[in-house]
Order: C-alpha cells, then sequence, then structure tokens
DNA sequence: CTGAAAGCGCTTACAG
DNA sequence: CTGAAAGCGCTTACAG
C-alpha cells in the first residue's frame, strides 16, 4: 500500500514516531529524556506511539549530543570468584534505569586497564566502574578527569576526583585474627597479594595495616609476618610451599582472598598438612565456593552485591552532575567454617 | 596564543586531522576505515597527523553511517569458571584489530537474553557472540537475521542463519565413558543439566546423546541413567543427594559441567563416600579448580581459547560480508585426575 | 508548553 | 587518487 512513499522508511526513527504522534521532533526527544517541560497529555500520545510503533532508541545517535546511557565496567580478573557478586550488585541497580552496563575485560595476567578506558572513553560512555583497579591513585584521577568514575576496592578515602566503594578491610583482618586467636593459634601468617610493577604507586594495603594492628593488639606482635605472591596460580603455590616448609611454620595462614586459600588449601593437602588442626586457614571473599565440603573455608563476606549496588548508584549520581566525591565503606562480618576450627573441645 | 580563534575546538576530529595534514576530511574518513582509494603518501601524512594530535575516533559519530567497532559478549553465567577462557580467547583474537569486545551479562539465576540482545543492537553493535545461549534455535536465528551472530555452545550443525563453535560433545561425553569403564567402574550415571522453561525447544543435548551411545557400546546399556538438576548450587546438591541415597546407587557419575562435579564432590564428601573408590566422579570443561587437590577432578578439555578465538575470528568474517554459514567444531580431550582414579593396580 | 533549525563527528555515494 | 556535500538520528539552545 502507498507504494513509492516511504521506501527507505522502515527504520522506526524519533521521526517517525513524531509524524505518528504529530508532534515535533523535539517533543519526541523530551519525552524520551524525561526532560522538563511537556504536557502530560503530549506525553501520554508520543509514548504510546513509541509504544505501538516499537520505537528503540538509537544510541550512537544520542551519544552525538547528549548520553549513550552505557556504563563501563572495567574487570581485570574475570576469574576471581567474588567479582560476580559486585556485578549482580551493579545490574541491580541498573535494572529499573535506561542504563546498561558493559563489561570490559583485561587479558588474563595482563591488566589493560589504560588500553580498556580508552575504548570506552572512546565509546562515549556515560560513567566507569573499575573493580580492583590495578593503576595508582593519581592514575585513577587521570580517568575521572575524562570520565565520571567509581572506584571499588581502590582504597583512597581522600580522593576528591572520584568515588569510592569498599569493604572495610582494617576490620576484615581483624575479625580475622581475633576469630583465630580464639580458636587456640598464636603463629598466625599473612600471605598476602603482591602487585608486580606498581611499586611505590600503591598504597599500603589496609587489609595488611589491620593484620598487623590486629595482632599486636592481641600480643602476638612477634608473630606477625606477612609474605607475598602475585595473583597467579603459580606463584601463590610456590610461596604457600615455602611458608609450610619453613622452619617456623605457622599454625594459621589469613590469606589475602578466596582465590589465593584455596591454592593454599591444595599445598597444604599435597603436602598432607591436617587442616584445621595443624593449619587453620582464613580466606577473604565469601566467595560461593567457599560453602563446597573439600573448601570449606573460614572467609570474610564482603558484601559483594552492596557493594556493586552502590558504585552504580554512586556513578548515577555522578554522571547526573555531583561534584564532590563520596566513600561508601561496607562493614565486613567474618564466616567460620571448618578450614579454622579446632578441634580442641569435647565432640568433634 | 591565537586567542578567539578556537574556542570550542579543544577536541580532536577527523576534521582537526584533515586541516592539519592539508587533506580531505573523507580522505581521512578514508585512511582511519583502511578503505581503498588513498595513496601511500597521503596515508602517510594523514596517519602523522592522528598520531602528533592523538586523534581517537568517535564511535557514536563512526556508528551513525558505519560500523561501532564494538562486539557484545552474551554471558548468562559469568560465575561459570569456564567461561574465562573463552573470554580471552576472544581477546587474543581482537588484539591486533579495532574491535573491542564488551561483555554483557545477565542477572545470576535470570537470563534475560533477549533483552540484552536488544540493548546490543540498540547501541549498533557490529556482531553478537552468545556464550552458551539458552534460547531456541529458531530465537538465535531472529537475532541473526537482525545481526551477525556467532553462538558457541548452541549445537546446531544445520543452522544457516549462523556460525556455531562448538566442542564434539558426543565425542566428549564417550571420552568420559571410556576412561571409567577402562577404571572398573561398570553401573555409570549421569547428572546432567536442566533447562527449566524451555521445554521442547531445545535440541536433546549431545552431551547425553554420546554418554548413552558409550554405554550401548561397552555393552552397560542397562546402567544407563540420566538425571538432571537445574544449574543452581542448591537443586544440584539436592539430586546429588538423592542420586547418592537411591538403592541402585551408581559407581560412577559423569557431571555435566565441572561447576556441577565440584557441587557433587561437595555432597559426596559430606556423605562420607570415599572418592575415588567408592565413587568415581568425572567433570566436563577442564576449567582451572581441577587442578586444586581438594578437587582433584577428571574432567574433559573443551580448549575454551580456542573456542572464543574461532568464534571472533568467524563474526568478524560475518562482519566482512560472509553470508554462508560456518561450524566450527573442536575435539576435546580427557585430563585424568585423581576423583576417577580408584586403587586397582599395586602401590598406591 | 511546543517546535524549527543547527549541529554532534563521522561515512557514503558521487563528481572531478 | 581526491574532495565537496548530504545525511545518519538524535539533543540542544533558542524562539514563540
Amino acid at each position: 500500500m502507498t507504494p513509492g512513499k516511504k521506501r527507505k522508511r522502515d527504520r522506526v526513527t524519533i521521526r517517525t514516531v513524531a509524524e505518528d504522534s504529530g508532534v515535533s521532533v523535539a517533543a519526541v526527544s523530551k519525552v524520551l529524556r524525561d526532560a522538563y517541560g511537556v504536557s502530560e497529555s503530549l506525553r501520554a500520545k508520543v509514548q504510546s506511539s513509541m509504544a505501538t510503533l516499537g520505537y528503540r532508541p538509537h544510541a550512537a545517535a544520542r551519544g552525538m549530543r547528549g548520553q549513550t546511557y552505557t556504563l563501563g565496567i572495567l574487570l581485570n580478573d574475570i576469574r576471581n570468584p567474588f567479582y560476580p557478586d559486585i556485578l549482580d550488585g551493579v545490574n541491580t541497580a541498573l535494572s529499573r534505569t535506561q542504563y546498561q552496563a558493559l563489561i570490559g575485560m583485561g587479558q588474563a595476567m595482563a591488566p589493560i586497564e589504560t588500553a580498556l578506558v580508552d575504548a570506552m572513553v572512546d565509546r562515549q560512555m556515560d560513567g566507569i566502574i573499575m573493580i580492583g583497579p590495578r593503576m595508582s591513585v593519581a592514575e585513577v584521577a587521570i580517568v575521572a578527569a575524562r570520565i565520571p568514575t567509581v572506584a571499588i576496592g581502590h582504597h583512597e578515602p581522600d580522593a576528591d576526583a572520584f568515588d569510592t566503594v569498599n569493604n572495610n578491610d582494617v576490620l576484615g583482618a581483624g575479625l580475622v585474627v581475633k576469630h583465630l586467636v580464639a580458636g587456640g593459634y598464636r603463629n598466625i601468617a599473612m600471605l598476602s597479594m603482591d602487585l608486580p610493577g606498581l611499586g611505590e604507586t600503591v598504597v599500603i594495603s589496609p587489609r595488611e595495616v589491620g593484620y598487623r594492628a590486629a595482632m599486636e593488639e592481641a600480643g602476638l606482635a612477634r608473630y606477625a609476618n606477612v609474605v607475598t605472591a602475585p595473583e597467579t596460580a603459580r606463584e601463590v603455590r610456590a610461596t604457600a610451599k615455602h611458608l609450610l616448609q619453613s622452619r617456623n611454620r605457622p599454625e594459621a595462614v589469613f590469606c589475602w582472598s578466596d582465590y589465593f586459600a584455596f591454592e593454599f588449601l591444595s599445598v597444604a593437602r599435597e603436602m598432607g598438612v591436617d587442616i584445621p588442626n595443624d593449619l587453620g586457614v582464613v580466606g577473604y571473599d565469601n566467595s560461593s565456593y567457599c560453602d563446597l565440603a573439600q573448601n570449606a573455608l573460614t572467609s570474610v563476606d564482603q558484601s559483594g552485591q552492596l557493594l556493586g549496588l552502590q558504585a552504580a548508584r554512586l556513578l548515577i549520581e555522578r554522571i547526573a552532575g555531583r561534584e564532590t566525591a563520596e566513600h561508601f565503606v561496607v562493614t565486613p562480618r567474618l564466616v567460620a567454617r571448618a578450614s579454622s576450627s579446632r578441634a580442641v573441645g569435647p565432640g568433634d
């Protein structure tokens, strides 16, 4: 019907909607953006047209002048079983909005954060959430100058160029030490993470600070011992083995993350070490695999969902115009399991 | 210097480059796209200008008429430890190209594939790689009509609307059965995955087909037994427990994936079942956690990296104009570990 | 509250 | 091989 009239007009654009509802293109745009200055009746007409025509806004065109409604999630280490919780939180926060989260992932073993940030800026993303970024505070600040930014797990309560969302690591580490001490462990070592190549740019990990402080408070300062390994299975295993073979073998080990702890458990098992009687092990993140009977790993819950939720909320606020930095901190919670529960009392 | 001249011209665009190198905007565009019809000297001039000016193409603007050089990766289940391998392969294939992969993730427990596809189409992505999509073949075909599509793990060798990349599941399942039979196991059950809500739209899993065929070939057809569970820890555990408590308890269980197998190992351990002597367990995917001593899980290697690499390659070909479907199949490989190695011989 | 017009930074035919 | 012009589908001031 009506041939020749609309040959190439098979795509529904803002103009199609405008014609269909008998209003201007500008009016449709306003309805689309929930902007001020449209009457209820006009809005209703336009929305009805959009629905019947099946109109979908063209993100690239919007991005030319306005927003793309796309948020970039920077993820270095997709293998960390803790991150999915964070992502769930982000998605939950975004579910009722026009925003879509899109994850950019670094190569395994090769953080290519700046390249990823560039790619996201090039694509006119409205903002970025960096999960556990490896870059220094100064570098994050540079990114934040280009695009609204929220950093998760990048402890920098004084940053004013970007927002942060963190778990209270000092507190979390303290919970671990107190838990182990209560269980009768005294010689408690920490297997921490080493960030090769970052050198002095990195702030001292609050998790290590909390560990040392708690050891001191428990009168165990003489046992305080932090060994580090880069975040690869091979390196973690080598360091674990070395620690377990050392003359002054610890009675318990506080591992940087569950990922570290699982490797640690594996090495200990291969060496015939009895967990938890010969050695107590605690992780960090309380990721889903902690519950498996073969791990039964005591860990610290960071509330990944909440971290992600708050990060998304803060980012949207920033995009909406907030200029002052906000720093959200979650209180951690220790979840005790068999890996740190020595059979001291009666019964098992 | 030169005030008032370029007030708002702080952004480097294709026009800035054109002026700087003394050529037309169209010429710069051609260099940018590696298009035909530019002399070497012009190309060199333009490229040098782009470098010194630090020019970065504006993806939204490109997307208005041409490509966005963005590929969408559809990922339902970011918790599956097998998927990171695939993503690494994709990134490797893309590393020397202009394309950037961006991952869209479904909510845990709620595959929202079509919404995610819409979001990617809205954002003018050049193509989509679906990893383990839950949707039916017909639905994937509908997506493929809108945007170049490659499906990983969606067995459909006859699809002509889209490409597929798969591991040979029939072969893989056969390897598992043969391995277990060689180890002296006879009553071998399969704990497979249940896709609730998909009903008849789903093709029968080649993995189940391969299992049954191999059981028959080994003269063990009477033991063939497939039980299924949805892909949640709770459901898998309940089904595992039920299977282990059944009167006719199997001697070995072939699990749908490593994820299933880890839960299965956990349940077995809680019930005091001796792995591998009372019960052999095999997974699928050969994900990194199989190597941990506490799992020591025999599994089938699907070569995730290769799957991802091929998927990216095929997608780029499709975007470049290929119309006929291609279906790439990887040959699986069994990796034996302690979970299926009964102490039958001398030693150990 | 509503709309006409300019323009975002590219690519695409089309001339030359 | 090279370039001038139109146009992709929106948003943004600016009038009315």
